[in-house]
DNA sequence: CCAATAAATGCACTTCCATTGCACTTTTTA
DNA sequence: TAAAAAGTGCAATGGAAGTGCATTTATTGG
């Protein structure tokens, strides 16, 4: 809870009562969230603050966003050595096709990718569908 | 003309006049479209029609449906040998940060991606994205 | 400690795009 | 040519992201 507090602090970010439990939250999921998810944690807390918590952890390179193909934005804690403010993450998402999560491959380094003459790559996004650990049966 | 008409029909697809101009306007073009760029192709038909012209086109293999990060679909021709209505289409695609076009790389497979135990692929969307060759200045 | 200021939060509203229900029209089939 | 099927148009819905503004809470300087 105080690490939690610290760790904010170290990031520019003011380590409110909401902010310190949503990060909680997030740190003991494993898996990627999205808004509406916290909002299920949070009943009492409304959408907006939950919402503008997230774009300022996402600023200040606490969490990245993570598109993987659903349409719903979700939202995963940096690692320690991510630097997602300054560059790009370069890990990969998996989403489960049968119990809907998505998580961080964060072992998963993106391969290089060749383009054709002239173009410039500045962002790269894979995320592999299928079927995860858990729902496969290990 | 009358071979998009069969090309149709080979897809199991009745060449209305609307599907024909849709599909030639597709195929006139190199990048991939959305919704609201053949809308303002063709203004005189209902957006619902176009819609559900793309969604009968994808489900028999005519087109396939992009999703570039921006929020927008984004749909373009399938080439002759793709069969994504088996299977997912395996090659990657490019946004251009510059001009907001969307290509298809088809020439360009995605590399098989390694996953950790437990895991099984069955869909993997790869997007670079940048600035195009003809941002770039070739 | 107190007033002034800044930051955070809550509520309501908006925008954007995908999707659907249903009526109407056109085409196909028997 | 009548019945059935497919295609089209209009209107409405729904989900999710984002914003303006008032209110509350925290910070700061005297
Ligand atoms: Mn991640
Ligand atoms: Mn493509
Ligand atoms: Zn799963
Ligand atoms: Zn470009």
């Amino acid at each position: 809870m105080k690490e939690i507090e610290t760790f904010l602090e170290d990031k520019k970010v003011r380590p409110t009562a909401m902010r310190v439990l949503i990060y909680k939250y997030m740190a003991e999921k494993e898996i990627a969230v999205a808004l509406a998810d916290i909002e299920n944690a949070f009943t009492k807390a409304d959408r907006t603050t939950l919402y503008r918590t997230l774009k300022t952890f996402e600023k200040n390179g606490i969490v990245h966003q993570i598109d993987d193909g659903t349409g719903i934005t979700k939202y995963a804690l940096c690692d320690k050595g991510c630097n997602c403010e300054i560059e790009q993450d370069l890990h990969l998402h998996f989403h489960c096709l049968n119990c809907n999560e998505t998580v961080c491959l964060t072992k998963h380094k993106i391969p290089h990718i060749n383009l054709p003459e002239g173009y410039l790559a500045e962002d790269v996004n894979l995320v592999v569908k299928g079927i995860c650990e858990k729902c496969s049966g290990q």
